[in-house]
DNA sequence: TTGAAAGCGCTAACAA
DNA sequence: TTGTTAGCGCTTTCAA
């Protein structure tokens, strides 16, 4: 038996390679390895190279569950997003998560549900693996989970709306601007007899409020208000044209809660010979990419989705990295875009 | 001083709650508290209810990078998908996560990219956290990101496709039967000119030589093909059906890549007073949700892509447990949905 | 610039 | 059933 012998595991060890491993090949201690992985600048030039060969000749992966214990920084990101699968938040995730790896972040995904239980059980898996930071697609009201992730002092973003109250940062725009701007808009183009074609949520709603509010202070009618619930597909946009109909058959303007819906509408509307805008004029929201592409194009609200998802990683990293964020609360605002169904 | 002050921590600690200060709190050893919370059939029913009272009076969430580190076991899968925002392959990130989620696994998400090294980087971030389990979208092709990974020794599945040469587990169809069973669908129905809209990608790609050798064989003359690249929007469906009319104007059939090429095409078909299916049928691929709205309603090819994620949760749960997995070759097969459109 | 010692918060292994 | 001891693989702290 020789001093050259293989190390040794202990029967605990995972048997993978370790940085000690990496240390001894290179004929240097373990922090010296580390150092060379991490802070360079602070190694020798000569032995950074014995390092990297060291690595470069096993193939050593850092573990860095270790090095997160070790330094209480998890380099991770924890995401919540709502279950929709074709939902316009995609494009804030995307956008986040490129961010978040170009600077060496990683991001895990939690999907939220409509069960508060399942919710604090959502946050306390997060909790539990101390992320850097916490984005939250819109905002989370007062309850066990809110107050979980107060406690746990991990910087969080919320998003997609405004609230005076947030957790910590804030990256959205006004809902009840949305819904007086688009009542304006249409009520200015001369359309006197609305509709609100609009899923069961709480954002939507704040927009349907505020649309309402807008009509009665210019004092037109009050819309026909079909509420989808949950169901968000180009179906209940068909189903709910044919229960607006019923209700009001001389509807003239129409504001949906999403795109979805709106391409539903405009598919029924057309099924039934209905000229678009002269007959039926059709606001959608969120701008997604085939809402302009539909014929005739379809007049949405614009959300700069992947801005929010931009700045949120800024924020968080800068967090993360024990910078101040001067500016906490950003207003990124929308746009109305008008185009052929207006 | 009394020998009830609180406890110090030292200069290191991130000062959050530990298991230690919980046990203490309930009066009993860091490991009984550790029992009661992982194997709570091991303790008596006394300690547990102690211990249980002080996790509820601390809110004290367990450490898991740090349960990690101890156990080898991270109860992380990562998932790695292409950048599509709009793509088909959300329904079984969705369907993966709800399923790792039931079984107290976290989804730590990786967006590929076209470059080997960014991906390279990517497969390396995802080694380093040490997951239980690796989700691959596709199959991932030799290379050092495949050397890698299989070096890494972790539980991998890749899907959407078939290959005898799998990483380990594999959940797909195969792409080339579907070219093949698309075109003799279309040729069944009496088509004989026949056009492709693809992306640049490699499993049309797979699918688009399958279709064309199927044509040969039925002594059919070869399809007009346009390669849309990279994009997979409506808009470059669009554009699509304008090039092929112009090199193959009595095209009858057109099998596209994607549903939202599909979608393009029958939009541009229906703005030039084509009939649909009568001047001109249409396939698309994938079958998401507004294929099957659009109308007339578009024929595709279904993939159920929720059964590919909870598939692979179980698989990857499986082995991250111990337990074998019989049957690591799933073909999931695939179907053609005839709609208005053929 | 380099290293030794100590410890991050938890669990495996062993013993009582 | 409960506890003691000794790590998991890394980084912080302090000293040379």
């Amino acid at each position: 038996m020789t001093e050259f012998a293989p190390p040794k595991k202990s029967r605990r060890s995972s048997g993978a390679l370790t940085l000690r491993d990496v240390a001894a090949l290179a004929g240097v201690s373990p922090i010296t390895a580390s150092r060379a992985l991490n802070s360079p600048d602070q190694v020798s030039a000569a032995l950074l190279k014995k390092v990297h060969a060291a690595v470069a000749r096993t193939g050593y992966v850092p573990n860095r569950a270790a090095g997160a214990l070790a330094s209480s920084r998890s380099r991770l990101i924890a995401a919540v997003t709502p279950s929709t699968v074709m939902s316009v938040f995609m494009g804030t995730i995307e956008a986040l998560n490129a961010a978040l790896f170009d600077a060496d972040y990683q991001l895990m995904l939690g999907q939220s549900s409509y069960s508060a239980a399942r919710e604090e059980t959502l946050l306390e898996a997060i909790i539990g693996r101390r992320p850097d930071g916490v984005f939250l697609t819109g905002i989370l009201p007062p309850g066990k989970g809110r107050t979980m992730l107060v406690a746990s002092g991990i910087p969080v973003v919320e998003t997609w709306d405004l609230t005076p109250t947030p957790i910590d940062m804030l990256i959205g725009f006004s809902h009840e601007d949305i819904g007086a701007d688009v009542a304006n808009f249409l009520a200015k183009k001369g359309y006197k007899r609305f509709g609100l074609v609009r899923a069961a949520d709480a954002r939507a709603d704040r927009r349907a409020r505020a649309f309402k509010a807008a009509l009665a202070k210019r004092k037109l009618p009050q819309p026909t208000e079909i509420n989808v619930g949950e169901s968000r597909s180009i179906q209940s946009g068909r189903q709910s044209l044919i229960k607006m109909l019923d209700a009001a058959p001389n509807v003239e303007a129409i504001f949906c809660s999403s795109d979805l819906l709106a391409i539903g509408v405009l598919m029924e509307a057309q099924a039934r010979g209905l000229r678009i805008p002269d007959d039926l004029a059709i606001m959608g929201f969120g701008d997604v990419q085939f809402a302009a592409e539909m014929s005739p194009a379809i007049s949405s609200v614009r959300i700069n989705s992947e801005e929010i998802g931009r700045i949120a990683a800024r924020y968080l990293i800068d967090r993360a990295e024990g910078r101040v964020v001067n500016e906490p609360i950003v207003n990124v605002g929308y746009a109305i875009i008008e185009r052929d169904s207006t």
